[in-house]
DNA sequence: CAAAAGCTTGACGTTAACGTCAACGTAAGC
DNA sequence: GCTTACGTTGACGTTAACGTCAAGCTTTTG
């Protein structure tokens, strides 16, 4: 079947951000939807680029990287020498994504200890209370 | 014995960034260094905050999130209802790095797979080549 | 003690990631 | 068929996080 397409605020409604937002990502070369005369329709692999770059900016990841990202998934068929810059990148990624995992779990323990003297000062004040 | 304290451009070259950026950072208020005359002295205090501010932003967290940390770190000692309110927040992030450690953990599974897809190519490629 | 090196406070410039009009074409409901 | 809603392309505005001078003070070094 032909793939069903969404316009442009079909879209902005679906994933909660503006035309504008969706307009700007196609200009910087994140999306580009087909045309219907002069209107853009989007299919169902926009959507997946567009959750891509949603993910992509809650960890931190600017809009350049999620492209770069974008056209790992879309490989453009290479020949031996590109699938094998393709793969040094993917494991550039990975290895990023695992340092950040690193600082995130140290951020969080760190708030854990937070989290602990917060209680201890708070189990004190309550014995005061019980006195 | 009393801290040892840094200038300014010795804290720019340990934590490889700029003078303009620690002022920044003071001006923004994640910092405030002690003075002597005009001039401005870093303890360690200091440093821990600066290591906490390079780590929020390799997990995408922008400077204010940053402070908003670093204020939970230097608990004001308040009252009890200060004290749920602190503890009310840092569970509020805890929660917000867990959903973070999430997309990291769905991204890096994602890479995983180009990463098989590109190894799979390569084996095609190689087997051709032993005929 | 003079020049160089370092510190200080402005002030303006820059990039990313959109927001906010404006002015105009097109499609859809009554 | 006309209004109303939606879409399009500019162009300019905005915020965060600094960079980049400039102009002046101070401290260190030969």
């Amino acid at each position: 079947m032909p793939q069903k397409t969404h316009t442009i605020s079909e879209l902005a409604r679906a994933f909660d951000i503006t035309t504008r937002t969706i307009r700007f990502y196609e200009e910087k070369g994140l999306l580009n939807p087909q045309r219907v005369g002069q209107q853009r329709r989007y299919t169902d692999a926009d959507r997946v680029r567009l959750t891509l770059i949603q993910r992509g900016k809650r960890i931190g990841m600017s809009l350049q990287e999620s492209q770069a990202i974008i056209e790992m998934y879309d490989p453009a068929q290479g020949n031996v020498e590109q699938l094998e810059r393709l793969l040094d990148n993917v494991n550039a990624r990975k290895q990023q994504l695992h340092a950040q995992m690193q600082d995130l779990k140290q951020m969080l323990t760190e708030l854990d200890d937070v989290e602990k003297r917060c209680q201890q000062a708070l189990n004190i004040v309550n014995k005061k209370e019980d006195n």
